[in-house]
DNA sequence: GCCAACGTTGGC
DNA sequence: GCCAACGTTGGC
């Protein structure tokens, strides 16, 4: 099983609305690395950080799990979408995404000050200076860490 | 709003 | 293939 960290704007679609929802697409990742991952080292049950970007505070706020493994993402052939992409063709989709369930949101976020100033955490991509990465992966000693510092079951 | 870091584009 | 220009991300 592989774990990951997954970036959102509370405002584009937050752990609330996740909740709310249940399960959700991962639509609108234009980053190649991160679309690798998706497409690749992604499977049923990997264990996802799900993290609140630009917002305050900016930090991690609960668990998600991965529901569907790596298909095309269909907002890139959408003309209306945020994210269209026209160099896409229909039938070599360039961009993939996967589906994400609910699993669990923190009592309180897990923010970026306090990662940082965890030393157990130092190797942590997210920490790390210039990690723009929306899907990064993440190493279970660093995840269980997370989960200890939000006190929830990992 | 600022700006550092990084990815992508396109001229050559 | 190089690299300058530009766009985006995302913390602060």
């Amino acid at each position: 099983m592989n774990y990951w960290l997954m970036k959102s704007e509370e405002h584009e679609y937050s752990i609330d609305q996740l909740k709310e929802d249940g399960h959700t697409h991962w639509d609108g990742v234009r980053n190649y690395q991160a679309r690798n991952f998706m497409r690749d080292d992604m499977k049923i049950g990997d264990r996802v950080l799900y993290y609140h970007s630009n917002s305050k505070p900016t930090g991690v706020v609960g668990l998600a799990t991965v529901c569907r493994e790596g298909y095309p993402d269909f907002t890139a052939w959408d003309p209306k979408d945020k994210h269209f992409d026209p160099k896409t063709q229909k039938d070599a989709p360039t961009w993939i995404m996967v589906d994400i369930a609910f699993d669990q949101k923190f009592d309180a976020c897990v923010e970026l000050a306090a990662l940082k100033a965890n030393a157990k955490l130092e190797e942590m991509k997210v920490v790390q200076r210039g990690q723009r990465l929306s899907v990064q992966p993440v190493e279970k000693k660093h995840f269980n860490e997370v989960c200890r510092m939000a006190g929830a079951k990992p």
